[in-house]
DNA sequence: AACAAATGTGAGCACTGCTCTTGACTTACG
DNA sequence: CGTAAGTCAAGAGCAGTGCTCACATTTGTT
């Protein structure tokens, strides 16, 4: 039974992405090949994906390129899904790491800083890889449900790391909009804002925290107006500067501090 | 040569459909069946571009639905992209028509009921039509550039609805930001914001007009997180409560008055 | 009626995802 | 050491796609 054994392959090589540095390193030669070519796979379908866009993305080509039948690659990944899947979350922790590093890089204590730090490495990766940050932030692939259960985790670190300073910030009494007006907070949404602050162990009121959620989205439309081309060409030519501008608009919006300095 | 003729045929259709209300009604019965095909043509594209997306857009499947070998639609369409094109505009269209009515069922001079009005009708629209809401605001079709000089003229209307807003409270005096701390505006912008300013004939000053584009991208950016999936199952389930203080704040950073009422 | 323009047909090319059989090879165990 | 299990690449094949082309048919006009 080809068919079996294929399946058992592939679980263990989907067990091995999940686990990845957790796992034990592959010990006989037939595994690290495997895991190579595994690697090699993503790494042109990588290509693949920056070059030609998600929906484009084509086992055959990526078989061609990897100088092996197309059927081969069957071999290694399930099918065309489990490979977006797989570049779905080696995207996602592509951004999560540089903005990690990014916000790691800005005084603990500047929480104006990391957020327009935050802000900035979203930015910066998507305008690097626009068919990659489209994949996970652009209109859903058609046919294509991404796996909550491997998806969700590397899929939320940026949020995470915004929730991170604005609780940090709270905390260090410099999150406030205090004389500002505010729209009062229906009930339903009190609810969900409820939740998410004991999910998350969050000190953040719900003012604040729905404030918060409106500069996450609204990081997210300003990066993808750009990434997308919805300006145009002509319309914003000096385009960093107009989204540092909305970038310390938000942080204001949010009740963050102004950066200590750039 | 059945291709001149073909090509010259669909040409027409083309300027027919540019010049849309302000051509003649086809006269002869010929020009009739022959808009009815093209008209239904567009009408199952609808259907399946709501269905299966964008990118899952198939000449062949109209074909079939429309009771037609898969080539006779090319003596309608010119090839997929255009049928991409005419859908495009379309949506935009609906849109904007949508956006135009909603906005004008608020009284002018409440100008910050018209922005509610406005995003609210944005919203509905994008979560009855996500598939082509995804067409005109997610992640590029790849492989298809949108013809300019036949998108951008409805491709902007909810932007100029936006802009006769903004211009319109601050002609009135009801547009100000007032006692709050605003980001400097730095030189590159500023001169892109002047171009807008002497293009469209607007009052709005500088800070004012770039906190409009901010609530511009950030109301596409809720939707957008809204209509793509991206805030998962549960995290918010008072969707549209998060969304009319998201609208609310929104308002505010741009520096309309609250709305008079809903 | 004759002619030409417009329209529909079906075959065909090159591509896609994916399945399945076949043959070869590597590894592990008795 | 030899055999059996496990692994893998190849290639044919199916159903689908966009698109072109030669041909046939319908339609309107002269």
């Amino acid at each position: 039974m080809p068919e079996d054994s294929a399946n058992a392959a592939v679980k263990a090589a989907k067990e091995n992405a999940g686990a990845a540095a957790a796992a034990s390193r592959p010990r006989t030669p037939r595994e690290r090949a495997r895991a190579r070519t595994v690697a090699d796979i993503l790494r042109l379908g990588r290509e693949h994906l920056a070059l030609h866009g998600a929906a484009a993305l084509s086992l055959r080509a990526v078989a061609r390129d990897l100088g092996v039948v197309s059927s081969a690659v069957y071999r290694y990944v399930e099918n065309r899904e489990e490979l977006l899947t797989l570049l779905l979350i080696d995207a996602y922790n592509e951004l999560g790491d540089e903005v990690d590093a990014a916000v790691g890089a800005v005084p603990e204590g500047d929480f104006g800083g990391r957020f327009a730090a935050l802000g900035r490495a979203v930015r910066g990766w998507a305008l690097r890889e626009p068919s990659r940050y489209a994949l996970l932030f652009g209109s859903p692939v058609p046919g294509y449900r991404a796996p909550a259960e491997r998806t969700t985790g590397p899929g939320t670190r940026v949020i995470f790391a915004l929730m991170a300073i604005l609780d940090g910030a709270f905390r260090a009494g410099q999150l406030s909009v205090e004389g500002r007006w505010s729209p009062a907070i229906a009930a339903g949404l009190g609810g969900d804002l409820a939740k998410i602050r004991a999910e998350f162990g969050l000190a953040v009121p719900d003012d604040l925290l729905a404030r918060g959620a409106l500069a996450w989205t609204s990081l997210f439309g300003a990066v993808s107006f750009e990434a997308f081309g919805q300006y145009g060409e002509e319309t914003f030519t000096a385009r960093e500067e107009l989204f540092d501008h909305h970038l310390a608009v938000l942080a204001d919006v949010a009740g963050l501090p102004a950066a200590a300095a750039r």
